[in-house]
DNA sequence: TTGAAAGCGCTACCAA
DNA sequence: TTGGTAGCGCTTTCAA
């Protein structure tokens, strides 16, 4: 290969004419090869693809979707990718889209309102056929715009809001009132939910909503926060546990947000001798790989989260194929481990 | 909004000749009102912006890629998004990517090589400002169309090996010969290396044959492989030890492919009665966020994972300006904890 | 400082 | 079953 290109040099990529002009035909039937092939004659659609093997002839889908109708490209918009929900999120979206020759086109907002309006912006600019969005609590400029673009948009994880087209998520104020409901009826008697929360997090504030509801429908006293801003790490965990236990020490049933979180929370529990689940009950959230491996195994709450990912493919196709609009509630499952007493 | 559009309509996205006969100047003025700012009259730049922002005003990319030399697009190519590191890298990768306006375009192979063919080509097909692959270790096929594409590739995670044109990662070998040395130091005499390795993860192999090398210098038998090519979980690092210590009653040292495998490893051997670390030795990869929390907190190498992200992206913006190519070595620790017993 | 015109590589429509 | 022709929305000369 080279030829009569110079070392380094970056040839000028081939394009369909090149193609079409080494086989004979025109572009047009090249073209056609590709998008519609039995409306080439087989024979010549063998020479093509031939040609195109040994060219090593990549299209130029830049142009493909200038000129048609799509782009191929799906936004996907997240608000972190440390939380292994959202790689596993990901991972399945992907892998179903591609089936239908979809690309992932990701960013990342780390939960920042103007980072997320910057990227979905960017996202929009590429005309991507659908868009799937983490949360259903945006930037209102963000709505109006993905609303505008007449783009099918899948919000996910979350259905509990305003939907601006189709929705696959968990009800996240369900969830937090079952973490409480799961710690009352094991006799924990003074609650505290405790972690990593950004400001921009509407999920765990749902969650955390739902706990203070049962709570005090259980005419508990209400629920106490210990949380901070800053990312979720077992240190913080550790640090607000200990901050939480000096100021509350009647605390006896602590909600996490995180598992990662509830692994510093346990830690710091051993250091202070509180034992678990005799005298504190803990609950995370997510069933991260190491919950059931560590002493004492964590009680959490686990969403399937591989079907957020291929359910938010199936609708983002439907939607691209003028299918309806739909909300698909996820399911998600208590797992109850040591952290929590039994009944 | 919306005025003569059917609700629910999509209404034709606005183009650059929309903002310009709305402020009655030519396509092109509006065009370097963006591009090339000072080459516009203020006040005309100001309207201009008004415009935009009062249309919202969302440029089409494809467009803007095909007419001119670069896309914007960064391919990122990685073999799974399961591994924190990687999304450790992702994260940082694309993050500081944005700065300069590039935009991630994501491909998760899955340790497939063939998926990996057909992502790279249609990575390509984006016409990428550049590419960044996990991994030195390609399908044949994939090496020639990066090579040949012209663009910026930048492989990384491993540098041991041919390299395309850039890489930023960790020599794995010396990682694994340093897991077997902290064993024997330690007076562990029978080792063994444990995990989910698939068929086209290198890195892991690279990291075995390294402890292997240490294990012959030392004089000591040689390691004895446990692995498997499902994906990586705790459940499966239980079952792959207690195979391997019921065929090898005499292994002590355990080196596991990542840090969750190691999870499931010091799950077993808590089960069937070993100590660890006084009768057996267990040492993990990756430094995963649990790793400081389980019982006993595990002994495993930490890769400055951040940095990659960030080491990456500088690379790439070096080459696309031209810069020369360049391999950075990324450094690791060992990061010592009370899975394996102090010297 | 601005505008006119050509074209990036492809798809889509219509005619052959 | 094939080819001609006209754009898609932008950037990029080159002139004015």
């Amino acid at each position: 290969m080279g030829g009569d290109i110079e070392p380094g040099e970056a040839r000028a990529p081939l394009t369909l004419a090149s193609i079409a002009s080494r086989v004979g035909v025109s572009v047009n039937t090249v073209s056609r090869a590709l998008r519609a092939p039995n409306t080439v004659r087989a024979e010549l659609r063998r020479e093509i693809a031939k040609a195109m093997e040994e060219l090593n002839y990549v299209p130029n889908r830049l142009a493909g979707g200038l000129a048609g109708t799509r782009s191929d490209i799906v936004g996907v918009v997240v608000t972190s990718l440390y939380y292994s929900e959202f790689a596993a999120i990901i991972d399945t979206l992907q892998s179903s889209l591609l089936a239908s020759n979809l690309q992932v086109m990701l960013a990342n907002t780390r939960y920042d309102a103007d980072q997320e309006l910057k990227l979905v912006r960017s996202i929009l600019s590429w005309r991507p056929a659908a868009v799937a969005i983490i949360g259903v609590d945006h930037h209102p400029k963000v709505s109006e715009l993905l609303r505008a673009s007449g783009v099918p948009i899948i919000e996910m994880w979350d259905i509990g809001g305003d939907i601006i087209d189709s929705a696959v998520g968990l009800d996240h104020q369900a969830v937090g009132a079952a973490q409480a409901s799961h710690l009352i009826e094991r006799g924990y008697k003074s609650l505290a939910f405790l972690g990593s929360v950004r400001e921009n997090d509407a999920r765990a504030q749902k969650r955390a909503k739902g706990m203070q509801q049962r709570v005090l429908a259980a005419g508990l006293q209400a629920v106490t926060m210990a949380t901070k801003q800053e990312s979720g790490h077992p240190d913080l965990g550790e640090s607000l546990a200990l901050d939480l236990l000096k100021r509350h020490p009647d605390i006896d049933g602590i909600v996490c947000n995180s598992d990662v979180i509830a692994f510093g929370v346990l830690r710091a529990l051993a250091k202070i001798g509180k034992r678990v689940p005799e005298d504190i009950g803990v609950i995370g959230f997510g069933d991260s790989e190491a919950s059931s491996c560590i002493t004492p195994s964590l009680t959490t709450v686990r969403p399937d989260r591989e079907n957020i990912g291929r359910l938010t493919a199936e609708t983002a196709l439907a939607r691209i194929n003028d299918g309806a609009s739909r909300t698909v509630r996820v399911e998600w499952q208590l797992i109850e481990r040591n952290s929590t007493r039994s009944v």
